[in-house]
DNA sequence: CTTGACTCTGACACCGTGTCAGACTGTATA
DNA sequence: TATACAGTCTGACACGGTGTCAGAGTCAAG
């Protein structure tokens, strides 16, 4: 028979933890004093108290320790319940080890630039959406501005005309597999809603359909002219390599705003790219 | 100018959780309805919040993030951030890993026993103590029981006769490196109050000294009869092997409780043994 | 004007643990 | 025996990041 406190200096756990397993029915006191309300243990207690403590370091919640210390509990349960949570401490170490390596990854440029990277790169979902779309070859990098003016609008004009409603910033998919300035391979997209009935679009050049989404989608976005846009497609490389990351489809350019002069807001431009395990 | 909910999409991150950093000044709103209290958000608040999530994902609390974001921060002070975070983070994964070896062991233990297993060894902190023991050769392990009863009767008595207090339940640390049934080298050890003076004992073979704690102690309770104890010294040798420790120090026996043949409770004795990684 | 979709605020919940306040209780010393 | 101090009780609040709900108000389309 111990005193709270005694019992709880054995067992290295605090009264505090022990007033809760009393409330949880977890480990309660072989004894209740009726009158005062002390609580009073046994030594004899310890081999329980013991098993409780380990289930809790082997990472279970208390009802789980609950459950596991339940004589109803089949041994076929028991591996079961250990087994998933074998499987969530793995996880959980992965998790935390790609943590530490973007970290790493992360120190390191501080190092080098002695500040804050200046672009956020950050790994998203995308949804599969509907597009309409026209794609074609643009002959020069310095065409893409005019190019994607005219056919945004005529995208645009289209879609008023056949009663979508858009869904979205217009965007553009460059197809090309490698970093080109000459015959890029470009798709200028207007994403619609995904419910809107498909109508065959009438001119040749408009096309519709859906575009896959992507499960790991690496993204930045670029606050300011588009003459600067080379700097986010560096920090996106350079994100993706030092994350040993790989490109796995073709790069995106979201024109999320276009910027007003009158106000003097700067476009605001997303890339992103879709992105596998190296 | 977009509408929470857009933002929300766009940025792929809960309503709940923009109200939450509006709140927490980590990003506002560029704008609220003075009559509505709607919130608007602008595309070029992308950076900002995606360099949070980055952040956030990185491991840092909201409010280290604040801290981070805040451009009263020095270069040195944000490398500092990241450097202990970075620590945090290691031993976070060390600490996973651990359990996930522990979890294997107890896996694997549990498929062969089809149940739980009998004992449960848990690592303990012991504290330094001050002892009043003898420590003597003992022929034969067949011999203990007598001498520990003959020898902590005679402890038990000069601790009331020199004015000490008795700190805790008698135990026995045996001396000899290997396992051996003769010739046992052991000290029959009763914890007395740190604070008494040091008085030194008359017999010859009474001595009183500080007791060395231990950081890392693998501990064991034994719940039963004397004969049995060696179960639990098994079961304590298997877990040392199983989970990469090293024996580092003697073996203690402590007699938790003597059990009663009265009532019928058995006694109870915990086995530790100081550790170390393999 | 109605309806349905958004948005707001404020609250509660999770979970394991520390801590505090205020009331009792147990023990030891003056 | 009176008093002081140490131990214990209950009940509450806090942490942090996020989900969810209720109830009230708002917006947009028909």
């Amino acid at each position: 028979m111990l005193k709270i406190s005694d019992f709880s200096k054995l067992a290295q756990i605090s009264i505090r933890m022990l007033h809760y397993y009393d409330q949880l029915d977890l480990l309660k006191p072989i004894q209740i004093d009726r009158f005062t309300g002390y609580r009073y243990y046994s030594v004899s207690q310890l081999p329980r108290l013991n098993r409780i403590i380990a289930l809790k370091d082997l990472g279970f919640s208390l009802e789980q320790v609950s459950k596991l210390l339940d004589d109803e509990l089949t041994p076929e349960q028991m591996r079961g319940m250990f087994k998933l949570k074998k499987a969530e401490v793995e996880q959980q170490v992965e998790l935390e080890q790609v943590r530490l390596r973007r970290l790493e990854a992360r120190l390191r440029q501080i190092e080098q630039e002695d500040s804050m990277p200046e672009y956020e790169v950050v790994l998203k979902r995308v949804a599969a959406q509907q597009i309409v779309a026209i794609r074609e070859n643009i002959p020069s990098i310095s065409e893409i501005g005019q190019q994607c003016q005219v056919r945004f609008n005529e995208l645009f004009g289209w879609i008023g005309q056949a009663g979508l409603t858009h869904a979205g910033p217009p965007f553009v998919i460059y197809y090309n597999p490698e970093y080109t300035e000459k015959n890029l391979d470009a798709e200028m997209a207007m994403p619609v809603e995904a419910s809107s009935k498909v109508k065959p679009p009438q001119g040749a050049a408009i096309i519709m359909h859906e575009l896959a989404g992507s499960e790991a989608m690496a993204s930045v976005v670029h606050n300011g002219s588009y003459e600067t846009i080379n700097l986010a497609y560096a920090a996106l490389g350079h994100w993706v390599e030092n994350n040993s990351y790989q490109i796995s489809g073709p790069f995106r350019e979201i024109y999320l705003s276009m910027g007003d002069a009158q106000d003097g807001t700067l476009p605001v431009t997303e890339l992103q790219v879709p992105v596998g395990k190296a």
